[in-house]
DNA sequence: GCGTGACGTCGAAGCGCTTCGACGGGGGAC
DNA sequence: GTCCCCCGTCGAAGCGCTTCGACGTCACGC
């Protein structure tokens, strides 16, 4: 292995020169860095990764928390992980995964053996048993999803809420009148989880606010779950002419089995969803859909953990809410003339 | 912070003594050995992972190199990724998840570093230009999948050339005289995967064994691509009815497509499919499948690393292929009497 | 001409842990 | 009783890096 002494033998110049060369904490003449940087390519130098994190106390790497519960949707935790790994590797950070199974135990020991210099949590629930650990930990956090007390914590999340209005708010333009929301497995409610909860509160207020008639309706992660909702919300709404899928398990079987019911989409119904773009767009009538962006939250929570570590003193936003971006694509249209 | 001396003195001990006792490596007499557990939960003591790792060069961590190009299917990615973190904690390792999108770089930096004590490396091809840097490093390493020339490494995967058999077997002893084989997406024959390959290899070795007439055809994974294929395969294949399914996105949608073309599955055609259990089992018609198992690959790999980080001289053996497990489900069935 | 900084570099002191050699004491073999 | 060896423990030497204080040099201002 070689070190930097070895380098520094090389170059002529003591240790210490070689690491301010490396870090640029300090001034450095441009020959001096030039004969150093020359040494390090010549003896494919790599500062050990240990003693750096000892010397230092900076380990340059970040855990990330990832959920393994039913109920989520497997890609979009996929795609969050590998936005988080690709914007830490720009920050010079590693990732290291954890699984939710090890729970705050797994949190304390990566923070207090200084393995990882701060923490990114998926999956937060509304009261989740994890946030009075995270506020004690000498580490900086990062939660994806909002707790119902956030105080003293960093949150970066979709608005779910507004996503719940927006989608609302595009059928009534439509015309539509009576709307339905087809959520999230009901143990994701039991849970607690924010997110759910907070697109029925956006799906409803803003219905209300249209003065729409609006039910809301779980359904289970299968073909089978979907066919049923879809007969329930017709014998219970026969008016229904808008639905709102919270959902991505059922989005596509759902759309069947409203033709297998003899609805058209969007002819005589229209559907539009809270679900990532490639999903929306590969479904077999395209959907009209708010984007969850997993790839730009893990990005915005790797650059607010690193504004956090660069500890200038700047406070970083305690809540982030990326706002909808909803996309027209051809599950929707407006609602055909009444009794026409 | 805690450390190691606060320990030792609130023990009445040396610093070795407490090493020892939490390591093992040399006797400590049962009384001391308790003194230093209760002071070392007395004082919340954490060893610093970089201090350790500095001193016995382990860092106890291992690299996961995931895959995130189209044609594969995440769920399983996620799965397996699941499973080697879980036996990773087993064994006191953490788990460092790089993207392929690092290549060679990232696996060179962190086995140079030393951030990382050895390798799992998926989506491996047959032809991957990541094999001599393996082999160079001085850090173990396995492989989730077979390339061309496995020497001198250490690859797990399922025997897939025996799932395709077992698939046109099973087939076979239904009866069934004709059969397809619905493939990967075409890039993945490209890139030249060793799995794909293999499955050809298995299903048309058997159904040549067996005087099956067969066909092999590769397909996008969406919906329409499914459509597509469904309709060529009758097309050109009219006494078909045997059908193999190597491609988790279309497994779903085929069956759809083969209904609405007016087959009955398994009435007027059978199908089986090499793909997660979950998956098989929750199609519309549950589908007679080989599993791939993805929790005991993740498991084989991490504990054939932990024996290699042994050292302890036994050699792993250098191929592990996993023996196809096949579930009988609804979706295969004895071939109609012909012309009956 | 001398004080004053800023610049560029060095040396040494750790960071917190593991591990090696050493050592005292007790027990078994003879 | 003596010798040996093993058991249990200690002290000290690093592991490879960062960082702090110090120092010499040079340019500048007055």
């Amino acid at each position: 292995m070689v070190k930097i002494t070895d380098v520094a033998r090389h170059a002529g110049v003591s240790p210490s020169t070689v690491s301010y060369a490396l870090s640029g904490k300090r001034p450095i003449s441009e020959e001096t860095r030039r004969r150093v940087e020359e040494s390090i390519r010549r003896l494919g130098y790599r500062p050990h990764a240990g003693a750096r994190a000892l010397a230092s106390s900076r380990s340059n790497v970040l855990a990330l928390v990832a959920p393994l519960r039913t109920g989520i949707h497997v890609p979009v935790v996929m795609q969050f992980a590998v936005s988080v790994v690709t914007t830490a590797r720009r920050h010079d950070h590693d990732v290291l995964l954890l699984t939710q199974e090890e729970g705050e135990d797994g949190l304390r020991r990566v923070a207090d053996t200084a393995l990882v210099d701060a923490l990114i949590v998926m999956d937060v629930q509304l009261h989740d048993p994890r946030l009075p650990l995270l506020r004690s930990l000498d580490r900086p956090s990062v939660l994806i999803g909002f707790p119902a007390e956030p105080d003293g914590l960093t949150c970066v999340d979709l608005d779910f809420r507004a996503a719940g209005e927006r989608c609302v708010e595009h059928l009534a333009r439509l015309g539509h009148r009576t709307v339905a929301l087809v959520g999230s497995p009901p143990e994701v409610y039991v849970r607690r989880t924010a997110f759910a909860q907070r697109v029925v509160k956006g799906f409803t207020g803003a219905a209300d606010r249209a003065g729409m008639a609006s039910s809301v309706l779980p359904c289970e992660a299968s073909p089978a779950a979907a066919r049923r909702a879809a007969e329930r919300l017709l014998r219970e709404q026969p008016a229904l002419t808008g639905v709102v899928v919270h959902n991505e398990a059922v989005l596509e079987p759902l759309i069947v089995a409203f033709e297998e019911l003899g609805l058209r989409v969007p002819g005589d119904l229209s559907v539009t969803a809270i679900c990532p773009d490639e999903l929306a767009a590969s479904v077999r009538v395209p959907v009209t859909s708010v984007a969850l962006p997993s790839a730009e939250l893990g990005e915005r929570a790797v650059e607010l953990l690193m504004r956090k570590l660069a500890g200038d003193g700047e406070p970083v936003p305690e809540a982030t809410l990326l706002p909808p971006r909803l996309t027209e694509r051809a599950s929707t249209a407006p609602r055909a003339a009444p009794g026409g």
